[in-house]
DNA sequence: TCCTTTCTGTAGTCAGAATTATATAAATAG
DNA sequence: CTATTTATATAATTCTGACTACAGAAAGGA
């Protein structure tokens, strides 16, 4: 069972690293088809029989930031000793990724759908969704200080995952403002305080 | 000269209030001037007669926002004795903005328009430059406070400012993702951390 | 009263953007 | 070689949303 009829003509992974790179650069909506097939050099078509719609390409396009960009702050939440050190990794993290957007910055989970046109809906909550999975993480590392007492017993994980979830919000709002990277990293140490 | 011509059958102040609150509720793009007439009860050309254009109406509405329902935070900033309670009250007032918005949350000046349309830039800009001189006024107080001997001599009033900006952006953009007033409030002990 | 001015309602125009119909090209299967 | 399958390019189509032409209405001024 080869492959029938006539091949694709350009690679799809690499086709949708570039989607990618468009949706995080503008969002989702101000990514227009245009920008889409003309970064990848195909024509309407061939974007339809390959990604089905804007739509799609766009969760695939999730995914994949996911899987590789997107993924530093959280890794860096499993890295150093203490959960101090676990926080500001992630935090520094998330700087490296807002300023590494392609174009615009900021991050594309943070960013990549703001508008509340009712089309969007489910966009907006694919990314919500993702964007709370980020601060459970948050919270599971913060519990993990508590009971390896870098925290104290009566810290109170959810509220401080909430805030750290905020801190990098921020950073990516700030970013889009134009925000320096030494103005970012500025906002780490302030917001270390609360975990004191 | 008293006003020649048929007289405009609505009143504009009240019509401007509602076309801000349409704006407020759902930002610049996603405001349809369907939804702009039908609040105000006009037909378009109507509209266009008393405000112009779509983007005149935004830099209008932009205007009443600052001077009512968004001055709350600012005003916050000047109460109290200390630095520290003047930013808590800041914070505590941003939170009033960003639950008090008409049907979505958040405040006009941080969500109103997040799209990088080429179209939006020159709204863009607006509010970014009202967002700035919002963390310049916060940086005059905590100057004052370094003043007055609230703060350290060592602390960074622009960098504070910076952290404190930030916060309140936090707040919007977890308002509009649906936290409640006590998660809202839950961040803002953290950030007076920054203060110690 | 008649003219000028300005607003209002109906019904468009116009441009932009996502999506697709049709014909053609390039591959495999028989 | 022919048929079948899938991809591509050109050129629509369709829809939405900002904006407006035109005719009629409501005022003041001569």
């Amino acid at each position: 069972m080869a492959t029938r009829g006539r091949p694709r003509g350009f690679d799809r992974d690499n086709a949708l690293e570039k989607i990618m790179d468009v949706f995080w650069a503008k969002g989702y909506e101000a990514a227009q088809l245009n920008d889409l097939t003309a970064a990848v050099g195909i024509t309407p078509p061939s974007f339809y029989a390959a990604f089905g719609s804007k739509e799609q390409a766009f969760r695939e396009a999730v995914n994949i930031y996911v899987a590789n960009d997107g993924s530093g702050p959280m890794r860096a939440l499993e890295t150093g000793e203490t959960v101090r050190q676990a926080i500001q990794a992630m935090l520094l993290a998330s700087i490296d990724v807002a300023l590494g957007a392609p174009q615009s910055n900021g991050c594309l989970l943070i960013l990549g759908v703001m508008n509340c046109q009712p089309e969007t809906g489910p966009l907006y909550d694919l990314l919500k969704d993702l964007r709370r999975e980020t601060m459970e993480r948050v919270r599971a590392r913060l519990e993990r200080g508590v009971a390896e007492g870098d925290l104290p017993k009566t810290a109170d994980a959810a509220t401080l995952a909430r805030y750290y979830g905020a801190i990098m919000q921020a950073i990516s709002m700030q970013a889009r403002d134009g925000a320096s990277r030494r103005d970012l990293e500025a906002l780490v140490q302030p917001s270390l305080a609360a975990l004191r």
